[in-house]
RNA sequence: GAGGGUAUAGUUCAGACGGUUAGAACGCCAGGUUGUGGCCCUGGAGGUCAUGGGUUCAAGUCCCAUUACCCUCCCCA
């Protein structure tokens, strides 16, 4: 052995899982499956890496800079010693040709284009796997972190929209939240209001991003942001005027009918909204669950109509859940339209926030029974007890080494596995087994033949 | 891309003005109990004080650089 050590350290933004972790992270994502299944949607996989130029090009400037991307085998970079004499790179594409998913919305895309032959439409379909963003870490972000989506690609129907916003609150109550918001707005209401207050075109990312952040640095703060843009005090009192309008969705909806005239985008995303909204009030979701929100933009370029997040107030964390329709993305790679909308939810943060408001109750262990060796002379019987139990469905743990039994017991204790079954030569005589309950401490002898029915009445 | 913080045992952290064998808690190992865990008691292992350089008679402590991680902004789940 070596007495010199790696050093030891995760990647920044990155992290392990250890048991523990896991027991939780398997049990949310479990539940949020059966979710997505009793709606009707499908599990799909896709690779870790896609070309870069399926990556690019789809989440703005900003995104595009944050996919993390894979030297192109064969460059030399990648070799040590190696002298590259005048390599000049004139196109990123000479050295790179991979990346690391960013989303799964974008791999969602790409595989409709693909396979479009054998997927039956409206696809829907769920997939929750990890992403990559080149992004500096902090709170609730992660450099690696799983996402979880779903989305339903082909259908126009305003229904899709309701379904993926009603699917987010019954995994969110379900989950046990109590109080969190689904904001709702559209993009076709955003660019109609941009363009009533005659901000052009180039300003609009902007003008959106700095309106988005409204909850979090007030009206005075947008004004600011947006004066530093260079934006006229006139369309900035006039845009703030229809962001901030009050009332119910139907009140604001009808105020902006009469703001927008005969804007025809406009119009669209106001009955757009109207059929959601609607939908919505005739379900069992308390109308403190989700608003209309004029001042939610979200970052994605890809958007086309209505749009949706959900968010806690407490702790402060960004969204747990986001997405939106995105109705020219597929044709982007097919070359014609396939109209769509989904979300994605944040299980980091979900697990975060979930885990800073004590919602989740450990779970140590999932071993239900530890079968202990007493000496070599008896270790065939705690094998075969051991393996009668197990193949009787209930998870359990053979202990290898004969170790003292204090050895043994103690190791059940740590782990937190609710019973032992000690086979001795006392227990052997009588054909017995006893089985200790590890919270009372009691203790009970069982006829060898009878144990696994022990077993299952004591475990359920 | 801009700014701030931290780096000492497996882990979380102490280590006033620089001064001799670097501490605690928890965890780990052994024993107290060779058929009984948790609690308690006793003992033990474990640190080139992130790395490299500098100042000094003397550096975990002061200075510089590097690296890593954390946090804030931008942006996002």
């Amino acid at each position: 052995m070596s007495n010199r050590k790696i050093k030891t350290f995760a990647p920044k933004g990155t992290r392990d899982f250890l048991p523990v972790q896991m027991f939780t992270r398997n049990k949310i994502i479990n539940l949020i499956k059966k979710i997505f299944e009793k709606y009707g949607y499908e599990p799909l996989e896709t690779p870790s890496i896609e070309r870069l130029d399926v990556l690019t090009g789809k989440y703005g400037e900003e995104g595009d800079q944050l996919i993390f991307k894979i030297l192109k085998r064969g460059t030399g970079l990648d070799k040590v010693g190696v002298e590259l004499k005048e390599f000049t790179v004139t196109d990123y594409k000479d050295i790179i040709d991979l990346g690391l998913k960013y989303d799964l919305t974008v791999p969602l895309c790409r595989v409709i284009a693909m396979h479009k032959d054998k997927i039956t439409f409206p696809f829907k379909r769920y997939q929750i796997q990890p992403v990559w963003r080149a992004d500096k870490p902090q709170k609730g972000r992660y450099r690696e972190f799983y996402q979880c989506d779903v989305d339903v690609a082909g259908s126009s129907s305003m229904l899709a929209d309701f379904e993926i916003i009603y699917m987010v609150y019954e995994i969110l109550k379900t989950l046990g939240f109590k109080n969190f918001l689904i904001r709702i707005n559209n993009r076709k209401i955003l660019n109609a209001i941009l363009e009533h207050c005659k901000i052009e075109q180039n300003k609009s990312f902007f003008v959106l991003s700095a309106i988005d952040k409204l909850d979090k640095i007030g009206k005075k703060g947008v004004i600011n942001e947006l004066k530093k843009k260079n934006i006229n005090e006139k369309v900035i009192d006039n845009l703030l005027e229809i962001i901030l309008l009050e009332g119910t969705f139907e009140q604001k909806l009808n105020e902006l009918g009469h703001i927008f005239k005969e804007n025809k985008i406009g119009n669209e995303g106001i009955e757009e909204l109207k059929e959601i909204f609607y939908y919505l009030s005739k379900t069992d979701i308390d109308s403190d669950f989700y608003s209309l929100d004029l001042s939610l933009s979200r970052g994605l370029e890809y958007y086309t109509g209505p749009i949706y997040e959900s968010v806690v107030k407490e702790p402060k964390i960004g969204s747990l859940t986001g997405g939106g329709r995105y109705d020219k993305l597929i044709g982007m790679f097919l070359g014609e339209d396939v109209p769509a909308t989904g979300t994605s939810l944040g299980i980091e943060r979900i697990i975060d926030v979930m885990t800073e408001l004590n919602m989740i109750p450990e779970t140590k262990t999932i071993t239900k029974v530890l079968i202990t060796t007493f000496d070599e002379n008896l270790k065939q019987e705690s094998i075969n007890t051991t393996w009668k139990i197990r193949n009787s469905g209930i998870n359990a743990e053979l202990f290898f080494e004969p170790l003292r039994l204090n050895k043994q017991l103690s190791y059940a204790n740590k782990k937190g596995i609710p019973f032992v079954c000690i086979i001795g030569p006392d227990e052997k005589k009588q054909n017995k087994v006893k089985v200790k309950n590890m919270k009372t401490g009691e203790e009970k002898l069982i006829e060898n033949n009878k144990i696994v029915e022990f077993i299952k009445s004591i475990t359920d």
